[in-house]
DNA sequence: CCAGGAATTCATCTACCGTTGAGTTCAACA
DNA sequence: TGTTGAACTCAACGGTAGATGAATTCCTGG
């Protein structure tokens, strides 16, 4: 027991990847079958080890679930790059930007957490607090709205990018889904322009913030 | 063996409620924890019954599933009301109608739907069937859209629908959630009118079937 | 060279799942 | 009243899930 504690000895990691392909097969799993339908067993098998090295590094299938969403989720960048520039297209700007993200290698893991989200009763409340904590706290004050009208738009914007990413890459119904991603940027952006900074007649009764249009 | 075989002998149906209560229990069930996580024995309990009547009833939990989804998902009566009358106004009514079956007692049924639409496979095929066989097959000739246009407004106005499923119900994310009906109607009401008979520049050339605006 | 500890595997435990089939109760007919 | 057949229960089977802990390999620091 030598006192020198800070440090360790033994074997270095010789395999530091073994711990991304667990990650990379358990994201890509969960997005195919769900939380409940991915098994450990699947997840190792498809990272070629087994499972009980999964439990090994991460203990409990929650925390590998965890773990696997964590990375690909920070929607600050794209909330940041959406708002920076002219207010009058930030909607379509923000609908490019998103999906660009979901077309490409990254949207796996948006469709692994939006299966599992609504599977099971935890991951319900964890994607809440999810949108609240990073979403809403992050974009009304970047956005410039008031605690007034700010989060009803965000969720207003956020309901319609749901449902695309629903329609688009979790149901696949077409002709949506197979549709260039400019078409939808056309279709949707307005929408997204209106709830976050347009007039919401009947909703809001005129006040300062917007005159956008 | 009598050959009058059209007569039927023995106990009649004492407690038809009994199949009832045990849909009602699936219902909610799967409302609460999607399909896998719905357990025929969890099912059995909720309706106070031993689990193997669930089977003598319904075969096999695929067939319950089906069964607990049918009758309260006849979108037919939806479509039919919010494309009679003024089409000008068909996407607030379409978005009234749609809160309110949802805000009542057959929300639940749609929450389950969509819970398990995006756990396993073969209900989300289900899913897209449903969505494209009940809903885009009758809306697009009931709203006088054409083949070219008609499937890409109907899903978009859908994946708007589905959006605030998610958001509202089963998310259930603030202030989306509590928030009463009417101003989500005049919120979303206009985009959902844009999706259907409005104009889409950059999607379509101006053709023909829509100056409503 | 040697000892320690991380990386990895094997066999196994416990628990719950959907499903089955035999058995029991009991109202309605002949 | 005796028979029928539906409503309903009990006990169990086979399968698979997540999780555990001991055993094995093998790099690395001393």
């Amino acid at each position: 027991m030598g006192f020198l504690m800070a440090r360790r000895t033994g074997r270095r990691p010789g395999n530091p990847d073994t711990r991304e392909s667990i990650l990379a097969s358990a994201r890509e799993t969960f997005a195919e079958k769900g939380y409940d339908g991915a098994s450990i067993r699947a997840i190792a098998t498809g990272a070629g080890v087994d499972p009980a090295l999964v439990h090994h590094y991460f203990g409990t299938k929650d925390k590998l679930f965890l773990a696997a969403m964590r990375a690909p989720l920070d929607p600050a960048e794209l909330i940041d790059a959406a708002a920076d520039g002219d207010r009058a297209e930030v909607g379509t700007r923000f609908v490019r930007l998103f999906l660009r993200i979901w077309d490409g290698p990254g949207g796996a893991a948006g469709v692994a957490l939006l299966r599992s989200a609504v599977g099971a009763e935890w991951t319900t409340t964890l994607f809440r607090e999810f949108v609240v904590t990073q979403i809403l706290r992050r974009a009304v004050p970047k956005l410039g709205l008031g605690d007034e009208q700010g989060p009803l738009r965000i969720t207003l914007a956020a309901s319609q990018m749901v449902g695309i990413a629903m329609a688009r890459y979790v149901i696949k119904v077409e002709p949506l889904a197979s549709a260039p991603s400019e078409v939808i940027v056309a279709a949707v952006g307005p929408s997204v322009q209106r709830y976050l900074v347009g007039d919401l007649p009947g909703v809001f009764d005129q006040s300062e913030p917007s005159r956008v249009r």
